[in-house]
DNA sequence: CGCTTCAATATGTATAGACATATTTGCGAA
DNA sequence: TTCGCAAATATGTCTATACATATTGAAGCG
């Protein structure tokens, strides 16, 4: 290790946690301990450790020590991809073909509907990705006008739903679910595949500052799609 | 906001980067113009910075300045809870159920297996999930044994496969594959489901220092399961 | 013996200054 | 005009020090 100091006491220590040799529990060297090996200044060596408590991987509790933490939940960071970056990665040619586009009122005895309109109108959208000219994937989506009136005019030949908010509606937070599901008949039709065939669906959920933006089910071909999520607990 | 004088910084950044008040590619403050709004040192509007760039809300660059960052993957925090946990969680009594359990070497014509047995022999074990008496996961799963070698005389009545590696190989690293496949009868007659149900896998590969320990196919009813997936982008 | 109090300890936060480093910008020379 | 070099700038790292704060462990007292 040529870098920066704290850098390398940060890695040394990471080392021996993620090798075994300092079991979860283990009582790591006080800082006092840390600037005496390093020869360098408490700063130093504080801005290791803090930055290992950051990534999970040390607890630290004032006058009893620094302690290798107890990995518990995984947490994994799983990449959803834009759909368009995913598909033109393998080398395929992409398309949006938008089968359905209206405006209109929240229904009102669908309680999602009306939060997502929040009092303002609904642009209603469903397409279907297609991957070297086979579906990939089908949308069906639903945004706030209200959260995002400049979509009304967009072209969604050019940029994609989920992208065209991307660029336009930065810094959303959300929350995915992921299922299963059999294809029922019009979800068979639009992805070409048999009635009942097992499909993975990712049900996304955006909002900006607490306010709902939109809300997407993407339906995948079971057999076509995988999301991967690589982790190490607290990395 | 009481808290300490970094973090304030840090989130009221934060609150003009997410409000959309700051775009993508906006010019942040200077340190030097920081320090003189709060009155601060150097140190702690750079100890805020610095995390604001770790949360990749911030791009920084020397002599230029501070940018606000461009969101570009949406990199969620997956929740995979514990089975048992989840469970445990959600009020219903849990067991698991070990169906099968082998020792053996490992199959020459899979290369995937003779990488994870790494010269040693392999812990097959084949188990369900129960959630309030009913099946809820079903788990297939190899070990090896070079990695893990006290696993061979664990018992699984006690504590399942999942928690016992958790427990005694701590700080691992994975890879998880999540794809949607129809059950075929085995599946289907372990699960008490129709055969061709949809069912979500989870299919991971475990590795601690670079060694492969484990490999474990995940098997949930699709109807009973989801995964949920929190995120803002970078958060 | 149990309770309270107090001091020692290790971390948490912050300061003011220093030098290093990367990058932009502008100036000067080919 | 264009290329290349040098100065200005903003961040990156580090030091030495100081005081705050939470927690532990032990001393003191009823």
């Amino acid at each position: 290790m040529t870098g920066p100091l704290h850098q390398r006491i940060r890695s040394d220590i990471e080392a021996r946690i993620r090798s075994g040799e300092w079991a979860p529990g283990h009582r790591a060297p006080t800082e006092a301990e840390l600037l005496a090996e390093y020869g360098c200044s408490r700063m130093t060596v504080n801005k290791a450790m803090t930055a290992l408590v950051e990534a999970g991987l040390i607890v630290r509790r004032k006058r009893a020590g620094s302690f290798v933490a107890r990995p518990k939940v995984h947490a994994p960071v799983l990449n959803i991809p834009d759909i368009q970056s995913e598909i033109v990665a393998r080398g395929e040619t992409y398309a949006f073909r938008l089968l359905a586009r209206a405006v209109r009122t929240a229904d009102r005895d669908a309680p999602e509907e009306v939060e997502l309109a929040a009092g303002g109108k609904l642009l209603a959208l469903e397409g279907v990705h297609d991957a070297g000219g086979r579906p990939f994937a089908l949308e069906r989506r639903l945004v706030s006008l209200k959260a995002a009136p400049e979509m009304e005019a967009a072209d969604f030949a050019r940029v994609p739903p989920g992208a065209w908010l991307l660029e336009h509606v930065a810094w959303t937070e959300a929350e995915s679910r992921i299922s299963a599901v059999n294809a029922d008949a019009d979800d068979a039709r639009l992805l070409a595949l048999d009635e009942g065939a097992a499909c993975l669906v990712v049900d996304r959920r955006t909002w900006r500052e607490g306010q709902h933006v939109t809300r997407v089910r993407q339906v995948f071909p079971g057999e076509a799609y995988d999301l991967v999520a690589r982790f190490g607990p607290g990395a």
